[in-house]
RNA sequence: GGUCCCUUCGUCUAACGGUUAGGACAUCAGGUUUUCAUCCUGAAAACAGGGGUUCGAUUCCCCUAGGGACUACCA
């Protein structure tokens, strides 16, 4: 019998998703889809105090932007709350849990005496479970708020992780887990097991901080007498000082990058590899290559640092493989954000022109205003900047001035960035002029700029009479 | 503190007991070039430490150290 690979993404709506959210989301996502099975999106939003608005919106936006599509519908635990009570009702049926009266400051009480003598366990000590059958139906019949507990067996818990392999724990340190709180809502644990049987969840791939409760989720299966999935936990992503990875660290919310100027492809290339050896020396994957090549038993143990620079490399990388048109569009909000550029003033096809003289250099699309900002408005160009470093001042005014009148000559059928170089080259060589020191002057002057594209590039884009008026400016300025 | 997990270049990682310990990013040096970038070539850079097992350990076992997760009526 060979049953349906299903996997799931479950997150809890406290907040927007983050990097490592998304990578255990792209590895459950990527398991589905290698094994042609179904991944699944559900809401873990059980607990009403953490409930966070707009993260619901950022998880799916998130997941959708890097394309991982789930497949069936949203599942809502808060919308599930009665199943839960009608299985923990069962679970203490069975005496495989049983009802605790115990107030948060009992609770409190009992973890200072179990401490005070320098032992550092705290454990619920069953106290409640000791209540005879009266008792019980009398607190519960005053309406007593109280919560439900499972009873955990003696013995231990064994299981095989699909990535950790063997996980032995005794159960002697698991403690009596709450299931269903005094709200009525049931904790993580209870919730977890039920829906992951319910949707018929046959892997369970998650994130490592959940590796020392899933005995707890094991025994639950095995008290219901449900199959138990194979588990999958996911290590880290740290950052670069191995702590945790948190905002100071810069960006961590995946919407984020995206703002930034990252590409889905990208950063899901890039996390795929945060853990995840493809097993060649294949470094650029594109999402369906990686639902064809994705093991799990190629994931790591250990936990990965999320290192920028390699996504920067990356996000460069997916840039220049993108078509002038495309990038164009990419970039449109970018110059349109940009207060200092009236982007709706030009047309399309400059737009894409002067895009495309970036794209080699482009490591994010937020960088584009700041990059091109001298084509849509005429720079401020430093005289002192114009000086190649082996030319003189009054040097390099001579080659602007024979660059204006040379270029005035240049009919407009020939201003093009190939034969602009080329006739203007020979032009140097012909006068004996150095390519440095006449080159470096005309693309400062055109961009103001330190770096940029070469001055062909920018004539062109610029047009003729443009280049001509900006360089006209510069020599009456001097 | 307890339980569990982890440990190869700065970073992500390869190596199914025998390799000059490989690749990528980053770094550095060259080449191309008017600058930057792209591209090409090259360099430097790692088996946490100690015990075993073995003819032989990065690889298997144990210990130590270091890092991490968990230890809530949060997920």
């Amino acid at each position: 019998m060979s049953t349906q690979i299903k996997t799931r993404f479950a997150p809890s709506p406290t907040g927007d998703l983050h990097i490592g959210g998304l990578r255990t989301a792209l590895f459950a996502y990527l398991f589905a889809k290698k094994n042609q099975g179904q991944f699944f999106l559900r809401v873990e939003d059980t607990d009403q105090t953490r409930y966070k608005e707009g993260s619901l919106n950022s998880i799916l936006e998130g997941l959708k932007w890097a394309g991982l599509h789930y497949d069936g519908d949203l599942v809502y635990q808060s919308k599930r709350t009665a199943i839960y009570q009608k299985y923990a009702a069962e679970l203490v049926k069975a005496g495989h849990a049983y009802h605790c009266f115990c107030t948060a400051d009992d609770l409190a009480t009992m973890r200072q005496e179990q401490t005070a003598d320098g032992n550092t366990v705290t454990r619920y000590d069953r106290r409640c479970l000791n209540l005879t059958p009266e008792e019980v139906k009398a607190k519960l019949d005053a309406g007593t708020p109280h919560v439900i507990r499972l009873k955990v067996p003696s013995g231990e818990t064994e299981f095989t992780d699909l990535i950790r392999g063997k996980v032995k724990i005794n159960n002697a340190d698991v403690d009596d887990q709450i299931l269903l709180k005094s709200d009525g809502f049931p904790t993580y644990h209870l919730a977890n097991v039920i829906d992951d049987h319910d949707m018929g969840i046959s892997h369970v791939i998650r994130a490592e901080e959940w590796l020392p409760s899933t005995p707890k989720h094991i025994i639950l299966y095995q008290m219901f007498d449900w199959d138990i999935p194979e588990f999958a936990h996911l290590s880290m992503v740290l950052a670069p000082d191995r702590s945790k990875l948190s905002k100071r660290h810069g960006a961590t919310s995946v919407l984020e990058f995206k703002n930034l100027g990252y590409l889905p492809e990208a950063v899901v290339n890039y996390i795929a590899l945060l853990g995840w050896n493809p097993g060649t020396e294949q470094e650029v994957f594109s999402l369906s290559e990686l639902e064809k090549e994705f093991d799990l038993a190629k994931v790591n143990k250990s936990g990965a640092i999320f290192d920028i620079e390699k996504l920067n490399w990356l996000n460069g990388h997916y840039i220049r493989q993108k078509t002038i048109q495309e990038l164009a569009e990419l970039c449109l909000p970018y110059l349109q954000a940009d207060e200092n550029i009236k982007i709706q003033e030009y047309k399309n096809n400059y737009i894409e022109l002067v895009v495309g003289l970036e794209q080699e250099r482009l490591k994010k699309l937020s960088e584009i205003g700041e990059r091109t900002k001298y084509f849509f408005a005429r720079p401020t160009v430093d005289p002192q900047m114009m000086v190649w470093k082996k030319s003189t001042p009054e040097e390099t005014q001579e080659r602007l001035k024979f660059l204006l009148e040379f270029l005035a000559t240049v009919p407009e059928e020939n201003w093009t960035r190939n034969t602009l170089q080329d006739i203007v080259i020979e032009e140097i060589g012909r006068r004996g002029y150095g390519n440095g020191d006449t080159l470096w002057p005309m693309r400062v002057a055109l961009s103001g700029e330190e770096k940029s594209p070469s001055p062909f590039e920018i004539a062109e884009v610029l047009g003729k009479s443009e280049t001509i008026e900006r360089l006209k400016m510069i020599i009456e300025k001097a």
